[in-house]
RNA sequence: AGACCCAUGGUGUAAUUGGCAACACAACAGAUUUUGGUUCUGUCGUUCAAGGUUCGAGUCCUUGUGGGUCUACCA
């Protein structure tokens, strides 16, 4: 093994060389990812997943996944393993075995000790509207607690019969003595333990008193041995009371370094507004196509390396950002366009026939599946006299010499078949077009074309004989407003975008019938689709993942 | 009101740590194309402001301006 020297791709990384470079924890770096296990992981998290295994991958450390489980309140199981199954997917493996915070309960307690014994906690008996009280202003300093003289015996005693069961819920708390005049109010005696006559989805009964962020977050990171400890930027002001625990306890000296968040125009990330789109009944769950969530996200088909490749783009500074749909959108064509096999669908059909085909023939034609990969092979396609077209595809009367779709009296040619020449349609009392005619070129077959006839557009069709119907899923942001959250006086639900689903019939090659779930295509001309859950043999179901590109104008 | 953080093209990030401002996305124009996709080429910028240090400042200093974070027994 070299030591290669690595270039620092951002500001953490810069962090990282130089305490390699002065030999820091012997050269060792090791991250950490500690969601509180209470939801879904968001687009928001990949976010922090990626800079956490990333960082470390890059310079050989390991990265720890830790739930971050001190309050038993809102923390379940069933989210522990979908946090698990969606890193995986993402594409992480995290050091050993998962971490919870409550597996150091014991040990947190012990530090707790130390605090009180070296006289800087104490067991408060104000209450939580005094201690806020207490707490005094931005700008105004606090008062001391009544409380805040008692001896190390007298707190070590208290303290005691605090986990012990002894007292109610609220009637006390440990709090750190630092000082109630502090500029940064988390250093104004913040409180540690609060008691809470509660069972823990992991440790059950075996505690009523339960550790704070402040005494269980960086404790852990110590516990650990982590020497970066990646957080977003609205800790900062925690890291002094970090750093505070980590000398008054003399424990490992993980560092904090915080990084901005990030947000991406039309989704938002907020645990509780997310959880109340599902409550209301606004769609239809964590994994709902439309939301920021990763099984979202997967469900919609934006496969992993998009995310990943996402995230990474888009860098690790400190300054808020907005990351556009534009950016997230290109990283998921990026992938698709290299891997989804092409299939054709008509989404909008109208009938089309060739009226001097043969009725009552198939012919089976090859196309390739993929042509930025010929290992992708090719397939067979039915064709036939009457065929499905995009009813988008067809005009009365073409509006501009540009156009070259079907028209009367225009040649385009079907894709992997025969170039045909537009005769008409026929409309029904609304001037709706019910069936529009063609003839062929016998000769034009794909492949082998003679007949020297130019069609400059290329169209995607289905044999109407051989398509079978789809339930395509047509998505659009949830939102009508990039930044729904963002107005002051108004809320976001005002934002919520009515044609965010879009439930169509789609005429598809029959090929399409036995695609299996998550599996993605492109829809030729379309986009990119990807098979729902719901989706069963006699009704397959497909997402709109995102759409193709077009610079189609008219 | 105090403390802390941030400020580079329409958007997001770079700039060998003081040495001729780069990359990606978007947009626009053109070439190629049996997907109006992909691919390829081209076009679009003196770094929030004002001072200062320096031969030289996006980078350092000062003062402003603008934005963000913080007063949960949540994380």
């Amino acid at each position: 093994m070299s030591s290669p020297t690595h270039t620092a791709d951002n500001f953490i990384e810069e962090i990282i060389v130089e305490d390699l470079a002065n030999g820091k924890h012997g050269g060792r770096i090791h991250t950490r990812f500690p969601p509180e296990p209470n939801g879904y992981l968001h687009i928001g998290h990949a976010k922090a997943i990626v800079i956490n295994f990333e960082t470390a991958r890059k310079f050989g450390g390991r990265t720890n996944l830790r739930m971050d489980d001190t309050n038993p309140s809102t923390e379940e199981t069933l989210f522990v393993e979908n946090i698990q199954s969606d890193i995986r997917w993402l594409g992480y493996e995290w050091e050993g075995e998962t971490r919870y915070a409550s597996d150091y309960f014991e040990e947190l307690y012990q530090l707790a000790l130390k605090l009180i014994d070296k006289g800087l906690a104490y067991v408060d008996e104000s209450t939580a509207a005094e201690i806020e009280a207490q707490k005094g202003d931005i700008g105004v300093p606090g008062k001391n607690s009544p409380f805040r003289d008692r001896s190390a015996e007298e707190n070590r005693d208290l303290f005691t019969r605090m986990r012990a069961g002894e007292f109610p819920d609220g009637s006390r708390v440990l709090r750190a003595k630092i000082d109630m005049a502090h500029p940064n109010l988390l250093l104004r005696d913040p409180v540690l333990y609060r008691i809470k006559h509660e069972a823990h989805h992991r440790t059950g009964e075996d505690w009523c008193i339960y550790p704070l962020y402040d005494f269980a977050h960086g404790q852990s990171d110590s516990i650990e041995g982590i020497t970066h400890s990646l957080c977003s930027l609205e800790f900062r002001h925690h890291r002094d009371l970090y750093n505070w625990l980590i000398e008054a306890l003399e424990i490992f000296p993980s560092r904090q370094i915080e990084f901005a968040r990030m947000n991406v125009d039309y989704f938002i990330t907020s645990k509780r507004k997310l959880k109340m789109l599902i409550e209301e009944g606004l769609v239809t769950g964590w994994d709902d196509p439309r939301m920021s969530t990763i099984a979202g996200l997967r469900r919609k088909g934006y496969p992993a390396e998009a995310i990943r490749n996402f995230c990474m783009h888009t860098g690790v500074t400190r300054r808020d950002s907005q990351q556009t749909l534009d950016l997230l959108e290109f990283n998921v064509r990026e992938v698709l366009n290299r891997d989804a096999d092409r299939y054709m669908a008509v989404l909008d059909p109208v009938k089309l026939v060739i009226t001097n085909y043969p009725e009552d023939q198939t012919e089976w034609l090859e196309t390739e599946n993929n042509p930025e990969d010929a290992s992708h092979g090719t397939r067979q396609l039915p064709f036939g006299r009457e065929i499905y077209v995009e009813r988008e595809d067809y005009r009365k009367e073409p509006q501009n010499r540009k156009y070259y779709r079907l028209a009367p009296d225009k040649d385009v040619r079907l894709k992997s078949a025969y170039i045909i020449h537009c005769d008409g349609h026929e409309e029904d009392a609304e001037g709706k077009v019910t069936q529009i005619n063609c003839t062929y070129y016998p000769d034009s077959r794909s492949g082998e074309d003679t007949s020297g006839v130019k069609a400059k557009g290329t169209l995607h069709w289905v044999s109407a004989s051989a398509a079978v119907d789809l339930e395509v899923r047509m998505y659009q942001p949830l939102f009508t407003d990039p930044t729904p959250m963002d107005h002051e006086d108004r809320d976001f639900i005002e934002f919520l975008n009515p044609d965010s689903l879009t439930m169509i019939t789609a005429k598809g090659e029959p090929a399409l019938q036995g695609a299996a779930v998550g599996e993605s295509f492109q829809f030729l001309r379309q986009g990119y689709f990807t098979v729902d859950p719901d989706s069963t043999p006699a009704r397959p179901v497909f997402n709109l993942t995102v759409g193709l590109k077009s610079s189609f104008r008219g």
